[in-house]
RNA sequence: GGUCGCGUGGCCGAGUGGCUAGGCAGCGGUCUGCAAAACCGUCUACGGCGGUUCGAAUCCGCCCGUGACCUCCA
C-alpha cells in the first residue's frame, strides 16, 4: 500500500518519496511557453499535466508556490549565437513591435489555459522583466570562473564546469559522449568548447530587443532566465522543476550548470519531465508542422480532424494517459474519450439523486484508498480514472436498486467523486448548448409535444413520422419515462 | 554513429514476477409500442526466439520493428 506520495525523479531515474525541503511549503517551477506564436496542443499537454500535479499537491495540503515563466526575449532561431531572436524575426514578419507579438500570444496562451480549466500559477514572471537579475547571475558565474566573454558575448564554459560537476547528469551522459555527438558548426569560433552555450548575446545594430549590460548592448541567452527567476522566487534550492522532455538534454542541463556555477548548490530536488504528444507515432512539434492549435481541435477545422472535440474531452483524453508516456492522437481515441467523459459526468448527476438505505452493500472506503494510492504513485491519473469508473458502476448499480448505500457512505462517495473529478483532475461541467431560449428550441419542443400526444393516443405512425423527420434535420431524440429529451 | 525509451486484445491506454486496470468499439441482456439513449453483463491481450524461476506481459540475453534526444520546440 503506497501511502506516501512518490515522484519519478529524472535526476535519479527512479521513483522517490516526496519530501519537501520546507513542508508544508512546496516550490515548483515549470518552463512556460515562448510566446512568439500560438501554443499548440503538445505544449498544452505539459501545462495540463502540471496543472494536475499542482492540484493534487494542493489537495494534499501543501502550500505550493507554482512559478511558470513566459519567455518573451532571446531564444535564438537555430543554434547559432548570432542574429535576431524569435520575437524580432516574427515582428518583422508581421510588421509589429516585438512586444506586440509577446502581448498577442501571451493573451492567447492565457485564453487557452483558461479554456482547459487550468489554475493560474502563483507567479508568472517574464524574461524581459528580469534582465537585471539575469545580468547579475551572469556576473556571478563569470567571477566564479565558469564563464568568459568574447566580444560582447558571454559563454558558459562547460568543460571547466565538468571538471567539478556532472554536466550530463540529467540525461545520464558522459561528457566525452556529448562532445562526440556535437556537430561542428560554422560561425562558432569564439567559443572555447563545443558544448559552451551563450549566457549573454551581443546585439547587432538592427536587433530590436536589446539591453545594456557590462558587456555592451545585448540580450540574454535562453537558459539563464529560468535559473535567474527560479532562484529569485523559489530560492537557490527548491523542490520541483518541471517541463517537457524535449527540454531535458539542453535547457535543463544548462540550467543546472548555471545555477550550480552561480550558487554552489544543487538547484532542484525533483526533476519532472512530461512526455510528448504524438500524431501517427511522430512527435507533434512546431518545427515538424504536424501540430494543431487548440482552437482547431475544438472546432474540428483541420485536415487531421474529423470533427471538433470539447476542451474537457481533450483534457480527459490527456488524463487517461500517464504524463511520462507518449500519447498518440487520433480521432478514434478522442471519440472514445468523449463517450467516457460523458459517462463520468452523467454519473455525477445520478449521484446527486441516489436514495439512501439503512445499510450499505458497497465498499466506499476501499474505493477512496485506491484513488489515493493511484495518485500517490507518481500522479497516475489513468489508474485514478479507472477507479472512478468503478465508482460510476457503483453509482449506477445503486440507482438501479442492485446495490444499497447508507447516508454516511453516500456522503463519502460524493466527496470522493467531487474531490477527484473536479478538484484534482480539473474537469468541469460543460453546458450543452442551451437552446431553450431561442426560437429553434421552442419549435422543437412544440413539435415533440405534439409527438408525445400522438404517442399517448397510440398513434405511432404519426409519432415515428415526426421522429424520422426531426432525425433527418439532425435532432437526436431520446424518449424518457414521462417525456422527451433532445439535442442537436 | 552515441544516449535513452517503447512494442499490451479491433482502437486508445494502465500494469513490472502469481490475485491477469479502465475507456471506446463489438456481442448478449434490461428498459421501450418500436427505436435511440441510458444501464447491467461479456469479450482475457502482452513483437519474435531462447534463458532464469514452482510460476514472466513483468527479470536476463539475442533478434526484429519503432520513437525521442544529441540542433529551436512542452
Amino acid at each position: 500500500m503506497t501511502k506516501e506520495l512518490q515522484i519519478y525523479n529524472t535526476l535519479t531515474r527512479k521513483k522517490e518519496v516526496f519530501e519537501p525541503i520546507n513542508a508544508p511549503l512546496v516550490g515548483m517551477y515549470v518552463c512556460g511557453p515562448t510566446v512568439y506564436s500560438d501554443v499548440h496542443l503538445g505544449n498544452c499537454r505539459t501545462f495540463i499535466s502540471f496543472d494536475l500535479i499542482y492540484r493534487y499537491l494542493s489537495h494534499l495540503g501543501y502550500n505550493v508556490r507554482y512559478v511558470r515563466n513566459i519567455t518573451d526575449a532571446g531564444h535564438l532561431e537555430g543554434d547559432r549565437d548570432e542574429g535576431d531572436d524569435k520575437f524580432a524575426k516574427k515582428a518583422k514578419l508581421e510588421q509589429l513591435e516585438p512586444m506586440e507579438i509577446v502581448q498577442k500570444y501571451t493573451l492567447g496562451f492565457h485564453d487557452v489555459m483558461r479554456i482547459f480549466n487550468t489554475l493560474s500559477p502563483s507567479i508568472e514572471p517574464t524574461a524581459t522583466g528580469h534582465i537585471s537579475e539575469q545580468i547579475e547571475m551572469i556576473k556571478e558565474i563569470i567571477s566564479n570562473g565558469y564563464a568568459y566573454e568574447k566580444e560582447g558575448t558571454v559563454y558558459f564554459d562547460v568543460e571547466k564546469y565538468s571538471k567539478e560537476y556532472n554536466y550530463g547528469q540529467l540525461t545520464n551522459r558522459k561528457l566525452e559522449d556529448l562532445l562526440e555527438g556535437t556537430r561542428v558548426l560554422g560561425g562558432q569560433d569564439e567559443k572555447k568548447g563545443r558544448l559552451d552555450f551563450a549566457l549573454w548575446i551581443k546585439a547587432k545594430a538592427e536587433t530590436l530587443m536589446q539591453w545594456p549590460s557590462p558587456w555592451g548592448w545585448g540580450f540574454p541567452g535562453w537558459h539563464i532566465e529560468c535559473s535567474a527567476m527560479s532562484t529569485k522566487y523559489l530560492g537557490e534550492t527548491f523542490d520541483i522543476h518541471g517541463g517537457g522532455m524535449d527540454l531535458q538534454a539542453t535547457h535543463h542541463s544548462n540550467e543546472i550548470a548555471q545555477s550550480q556555477a552561480c550558487n554552489h548548490t544543487v538547484p532542484v530536488k525533483y526533476w519532472m519531465h512530461t512526455n510528448m504528444l504524438t500524431v501517427n507515432g511522430v512527435r507533434m512539434s512546431k518545427s515538424a508542422g504536424n501540430g494543431f492549435l487548440p482552437g482547431e481541435l475544438f472546432t474540428g477545422n483541420h485536415p487531421l480532424l474529423e470533427r471538433g472535440y470539447s476542451p474537457m474531452v481533450v483534457r480527459f483524453f490527456m488524463a487517461q494517459s500517464h504524463y511520462r508516456s507518449t500519447l498518440d492522437f487520433s480521432n478514434e481515441a478522442l471519440q472514445a474519450s468523449e463517450k467516457g467523459f460523458q459517462k463520468l459526468m452523467k454519473a455525477g448527476e445520478t449521484l446527486n439523486k441516489l436514495i439512501t438505505n439503512a445499510e450499505s452493500t458497497v465498499n466506499i472506503k476501499e474505493l477512496k484508498e485506491k484513488c489515493y494510492t493511484a495518485m500517490n504513485d507518481d500522479f497516475n491519473s489513468p489508474i485514478l480514472i479507472a477507479h472512478l469508473f468503478d465508482a460510476v458502476r457503483i453509482i449506477n448499480l445503486i440507482n438501479d436498486g442492485s446495490e444499497k448505500i447508507n447516508q454516511s457512505d453516500l456522503d463519502e462517495l460524493k466527496s470522493i467523486y467531487n474531490t477527484f473529478v473536479f478538484d484534482v483532475l480539473g474537469f468541469k461541467k460543460e453546458d450543452s448548448e442551451s437552446t431553450s431560449n431561442d426560437l429553434t428550441g421552442e419549435l422543437i419542443d412544440m413539435v415533440l409535444n405534439l409527438r408525445l400526444d400522438a404517442k399517448k393516443n397510440k398513434d405511432f405512425a404519426t409519432s415515428d413520422k415526426i421522429r424520422d423527420a426531426l432525425t433527418e434535420k439532425g435532432v437526436k431524440i431520446k424518449d424518457t419515462k414521462d417525456g422527451f429529451d433532445w439535442e442537436l
